[in-house]
DNA sequence: CCGCGTCCTAACAGCATCCTGACGCCGGTG
DNA sequence: CACCGGCGTCAGGATGCTGTTAGGACGCGG
């Protein structure tokens, strides 16, 4: 039973195309953001995304760069502008195929078909991140520093994936305590500087004056490779 | 330099396509008629091939059977019929995209580039899996453990298998729940945890002290061989 | 009907993880 | 110099997760 990631921000289409799908029997997981569908794409590790372009929180090229910082699941792109440039983009940005709106259903299906046929099974990939000494491997979940294995817990997890999918990039508090506390948390900031010491420990070589996961004093963190 | 088989009974469209392909640095052969395709093919092993449907001599969904009866190269069929059972045909016979005639240039560019970043041979699995003393024969659906025959249930089979298919991947309980019990069972946690604690006394030396079924507080189990 | 094997649910002790609060350090400021 | 906000660190109790055991439900062949 293939697993599909289907992303759409209208409902309707997202409920068709979710029956046909499990007619099919496909097994169906949906989203209507792009940040719920990259949050989706980790929990449920599907064999094909299909997206939509056109979704309110996130440009379409920015959902496909971040899934594929990890995972080199195929991408069928669904949108409704024909102009070519977007095609470009999003096939250039990672995407493997790319159909426009409206499109039949027979077709979509076949192009799925094609694109699991020949990506599903190779499933495989180190898609490793490096930090100093250790490698780390999102897709195992696995951290090796020197050779041996470190390990982390869920929250360390959720908190290094936050940064290390955002290379050189600086990121508020606010924004690192939401995306990994959830809503609620904005201000246990505690919290985050616990944290944000245990990997320094698990991971830096001087944990005391750090050279990848770094602090801005009053803005945030940033991972620096 | 990747090498392209460009098949197109139209001399001009030849030419034109050719030309483009040249200018971005390709290899380029071309063909005209369906045999020749198949021999060119042959005689280049090329990485990628462009093929018109429209051709005077066979069949387009012929060629592409041809093909597939010996190679894995990608295909990327051009046609001008939008016709969408040609699209299902071509694509369930091994092509891997289709484009329509008129089509844009730097889109069937970037459709080919798609195509040939995914390049890469499928290695196959191995039939039997090693787990301290015992070996796992998928295949043959059977478990030697010093020798002798261990029995295991359907459901403890099909967990076994699951893991032992993801080497050294952290697997999250959702998944393993979902792809051994199906939808419905997300959250019989329970049942996770007893069903590997049967795998880990029949398979592990020491089952208080596993050390191939490992489980990661919070996130999942993982197999490590 | 009974024995048998398998599957599922419930419960509990032990433990890892998480959160909270407190403390010391440091640089900037009045 | 005293004060303050931000940062890193440490320890303790609450929480949740894990492994394990026991027992009932179900299907199946005798």
């Amino acid at each position: 039973m293939t697993r599909v990631l289907v992303v759409d921000d209208e409902p309707q289409i997202l409920r068709a195309l979710a029956i046909n799908l499990r007619a099919r029997s496909y097994d169906v997981r949906t989203a209507g953001t792009g940040t719920e569908a990259l949050a989706v794409a980790v929990d449920h590790a599907p064999e094909l995304v299909v997206l939509d372009l056109g979704l309110p929180d996130l440009d379409g090229t920015e959902v496909i760069a971040r899934l594929r910082t990890w995972t080199s699941v195929p991408i069928l792109v669904l949108s409704g502008r024909s102009d070519s440039t977007d095609k470009v983009e999003a096939l250039d940005a990672g995407a493997d195929d790319y159909v426009t709106k409206p499109f039949g259903m027979d077709e979509l299906l076949a192009r799925m078909r094609a694109l699991v046929r020949r990506l599903g099974p190779a499933e495989d990939e180190p898609a490793t991140v490096l930090l100093g000494e250790s490698t780390i491997d999102l897709a195992a979940r696995k951290v090796l520093r020197d050779g041996v294995e470190v390990r982390l817990t869920p929250t360390e997890w959720h908190l290094l994936e936050v940064l290390v999918r955002h290379p050189g990039r600086l990121l508020g508090q606010k924004r690192l305590l939401d995306e990994v506390w959830g809503p609620g948390y904005e201000n246990a900031h505690g919290n985050l500087r616990l944290y944000m010491g245990q990997l320094r420990r698990k991971l830096e070589p001087d944990p005391g004056r750090p050279r990848h996961l770094l602090n801005e004093p009053g803005m945030g963190y940033r991972f620096e490779p």
